[in-house]
DNA sequence: AGATTTTAGGTAACATGTTAACTAAATGGA
DNA sequence: TCCATTTAGTTAACATGTTACCTAAAATCT
């Protein structure tokens, strides 16, 4: 056990805080280039599990895109709208209904997929991939850690 | 320059997908303890640099607290209306407003401070103070680094 | 001084974050 | 079988995130 001075903790040099600039930092060049195509950050999200894993229900994108089922609700009903995805019912739990990536929607992971992947590549360069790879990697204990209950694994 | 395979890059082991969700994980216990005292996140996060720092206009607070104006605007305005903070206009620039947080504000950040300070003292013993110090430096580099305009310094 | 530009702050509109409450369907006993 | 519990998904209500637009005051230019 590490001793621990709890030293007060500057709201410069806070881990929260600066988890959230650094995000916003790395998202500003993904969202500008989502905004052409009238997507938000979020339905980006939802249609890449979609396209990268195939069908789920709403609650397995809820989970592996990170956002709260009220959230992926409204987000679903909005991609269902614009055509983007397809909303199927289970036949056998009919509570569950199973959301397909549609052919519009797979057109516009294509048309965007390699300037993502450009982006991502920038970021890894400006590191270094050691660096980022031990990045990566902290960001991953610092989540998996024991103090409280994963919300989104 | 190191090499750039351009590897399609999976949702798992993605960047800003790791931080929001090593972020999630690192304010739970953090908002859990705000929701006793009726504070949001960012509420806090404005008290906490009014408290640090002192009375500032709002182009100040929003760059120090990682928020945009208008969520700030709305923010303050909340602020004022509990009596947690107290709204000053200023004499010489008749556009800028010093805010300044009202010794009832205070009592909750010296309510709260001693808790959240252990708190995030869980989290740098959980990583390790080298690892957790090595982390906060991984992030203000990619947060500083070059590709885009700094959103919130 | 007068016109233009910049800056501080606000409002609007829409999407998401967050908690709570709710419905319907499935599940697990007694 | 009947009842209690759990699970999938939705809705409501409020706060924030995000972009666009707006006003007034300051700063700058000529």
């Amino acid at each position: 056990m590490a001793r621990t001075k709890l030293q007060l903790p500057s709201t410069r040099r806070s881990l929260p805080i600066a988890l959230m600039r650094s995000r916003e930092k790395v998202m500003a060049p993904i969202r500008d280039m989502l905004r052409a195509s009238g997507l938000t950050e979020q339905q980006w999200r939802v249609l890449r599990i979609l396209s990268e894993f195939g069908p789920q229900d709403l609650t397995e994108i809820a989970r592996q895109a990170c956002l709260l089922m009220p959230s992926l609700s409204r987000i679903i009903r909005s991609l269902a709208q614009n055509g983007l995805v397809i909303r199927a019912s289970d036949t056998k739990d009919r509570r569950r209904q199973t959301v397909v990536i549609s052919p519009a929607g797979q057109h516009l992971i294509d048309d965007n997929l390699v300037q993502a992947t450009q982006i991502a590549a920038n970021y890894r360069n400006q590191l270094g991939a050691e660096r980022y790879e031990l990045l990566l990697d902290l960001l991953t204990e610092l989540e998996q850690g024991p103090p409280y209950p994963v919300k989104c694994a």
